[in-house]
DNA sequence: TGATCATGCAACCGAACGGTTGCATTTCAC
DNA sequence: GTGAAATGCAACCGTTCGGTTGCATGATCA
């Protein structure tokens, strides 16, 4: 039934995976969401209420930079983190991408087999 | 500037971790469009073509798998996969969410900081 | 019934990950 | 200028991850 065997099918760009990457982690995703509420805050306030380490937190923002999904700037003596509006805006496109690919391919799929 | 500090946000699902994290492997990713492009696919199917050992595959499938994304049932003396319908569309709904809770972080960004 | 094809199971391995601790460096505040 | 606060850097550690190999089990077909 399959159409095709050994294609090798879509691109698969490697933003889309560190992208995903850095949002598979529970500490990661709480990080996300406080500096989606809590505007641009420094890493030691960022620490303060985590039960992990400073140094922790900070392994984990590189690993969001290094998906585009924050930034960081300098200020006096700390450095503020906060999110990086452009490259949320690209993956919030990407994620919409994705879902209407599913999209395409539940209609694809109904076709085929209905359980 | 930030409102809080202390308080620890949103709950953050453990489902959404899986998903992402399932997500987030370029194999894993190749995994899903494979079975988006051509239907309900075999183990040994899904080995072909792809440059990994079938056990391997088993084993993202089965990532796949604890995420909600692809369902398998037995079909004869062999095994067919296909992409989850229902919680697929689950995990479309999660990410309009988040693309939205984003979309409200900007706003409330834009007032804090304008680079 | 016996050979064979598709899976399942389990052990093993190196590398990456999440986390920690200790120490160096920069900068503010007095 | 000196001390404390905020961060950066680096080494270390146990666990998980992605992958392999080898062998056992189950189903098909001649």
């Amino acid at each position: 039934m399959p159409r095709s065997l050994s294609r090798n099918a879509a691109p698969i760009p490697n933003e889309s995976v560190l992208l995903f990457a850095a949002l598979g982690d529970k500490t990661r995703l709480r990080l996300v969401s406080r500096l989606c509420e809590d505007g641009p805050l420094s890493i030691t306030m960022l620490t303060t209420g985590a039960r992990i380490s400073r140094q922790a937190v900070t392994k984990h923002l590189r690993v969001l930079q290094g998906a585009g999904l924050v930034r960081s700037k300098r200020h006096g003596r700390e450095r503020l983190w906060q999110l990086h509006h452009q490259r949320l805006a690209e993956a919030r496109r990407y994620l919409a991408q994705i879902s209407s690919q599913w999209d395409d391919a539940l209609a694809r799929l109904r076709k085929h087999v209905e359980e």
